[in-house]
DNA sequence: CTTTCAATTCGATACATAACTAATCAAATA
DNA sequence: TATTTGATTAGTTATGTATCGAATTGAAAG
């Protein structure tokens, strides 16, 4: 199950990582990069080889700092910046997934399936059969509910379960057969059972 | 060399760079890669999903395909996004690297120099002895090019060389022989040649 | 213990970004 | 061909970012 923290905490993972990749989002922090990875170099260094000065670098270098790129130590009067060469070694997809990886979708997935799901029913009734195949196919799969697995179903049974969702029932038995969702011989009906 | 045009191909390749990482720098756009990862998908399904207007979503996928992290198909009525698996297998490492390693940095270390000799000197002479470490070895090494290196120099030689630099002879021939840049055995002095 | 000097922080300004609503576009269906 | 509908673009607002000059900080040197 997802608790509340787990949800907090995944959040703030994200937001960390996001933090990571936006260091990485300007030029200009590339560059310091690639300057400190050949040796550890100081602001004012850094703002002569930039030609910026050394409040901007300084800006820069505090956000690299903060996303664990560079350390810093006191030398002389300088500030001297290192790179920390483990941090540049994961791959972008090692960052990038995120730690739950089937159960976050699943109920993710729902949220779109319940918007379709509200949109065309009302009190229990279909509305309208939606034209659109995919909205169609969802629509659908909560109709077949109500038919019980295993069961055999003739068309009038069929016809008297649909009908309390829409009068439309030819249309709504030919999709059901049409989307693979239930299967007949003759007269008799009956629900196909789906592999996970 | 450096031409300009390299400049300029470095530069974009640079702003090219920013900008694939800039895309990943957003909570929700790690979250749709994350989607996507699974399965492609549509705008709108993400929209319900996440929570957030088509529109909004629209921006995001737009720029994750602008940097080349997703392409996108119409499917039906929908545009469906896809995941480009092999952008996601470069280490932060190998981005990051400027395509110039050694030549690139040479040239921009001058700059911290060049700063630091503009400031000392003026007009050829040494305006005062810097008292910071970093910038006495910088200036100490403009001041030795003047002896040849092989060469053997008296104390009076080396004055007389000196003083053109400032009046302080003793301080600079001192500063000379702790730096490591010149040697003596009593009265005669030698440049010392530095390794690579 | 005062002075020096690089680094940082502050304040201001210009520019960029994320989010929404509303309008437009373009493709698929009827 | 007209209509539907998802996607995108345009317009707007609030927030965030990059940059600089000026003021402040704090550690090292005399």
């Amino acid at each position: 199950m997802t608790t509340l923290n787990d949800n907090i905490d995944y959040r703030e993972n994200l937001e960390v990582r996001a933090q990571m990749f936006k260091a990485l989002g300007h030029p200009v922090r590339l560059l310091i990069l690639n300057l400190v990875k050949t040796k550890p170099r100081h602001t004012e260094e850094l703002a002569a080889i930039l030609s910026l000065t050394p409040a901007t670098v300084s800006h820069h270098l505090a956000l690299l700092a903060e996303a664990g790129l560079l350390t810093s130590r006191k030398d002389q009067y300088y500030q001297v910046y290192q790179l920390v060469e483990e941090k540049l070694q994961k791959t972008i997809a090692e960052i990038v997934q995120v730690p739950q990886p089937g159960l976050k979708a699943n109920v993710e997935v729902d949220a779109y399936r319940q918007k379709v799901v509200r949109a065309f029913f009302r009190h229990g009734r279909l509305i309208q059969i939606p034209s659109q195949q995919k909205k169609k196919q969802i629509i659908l799969e909560e109709i077949v509910k109500v038919f019980s697995p295993g069961e055999r179903y003739t068309e009038w049974d069929v016809n008297k379960m649909l009908v309390d969702f829409n009068e439309d029932v030819a249309s709504l038995r030919r999709y059901l057969i049409e989307f693979g969702l239930m299967q007949r011989d003759h007269d008799i009906y009956w629900r196909v059972e789906h592999s996970a």
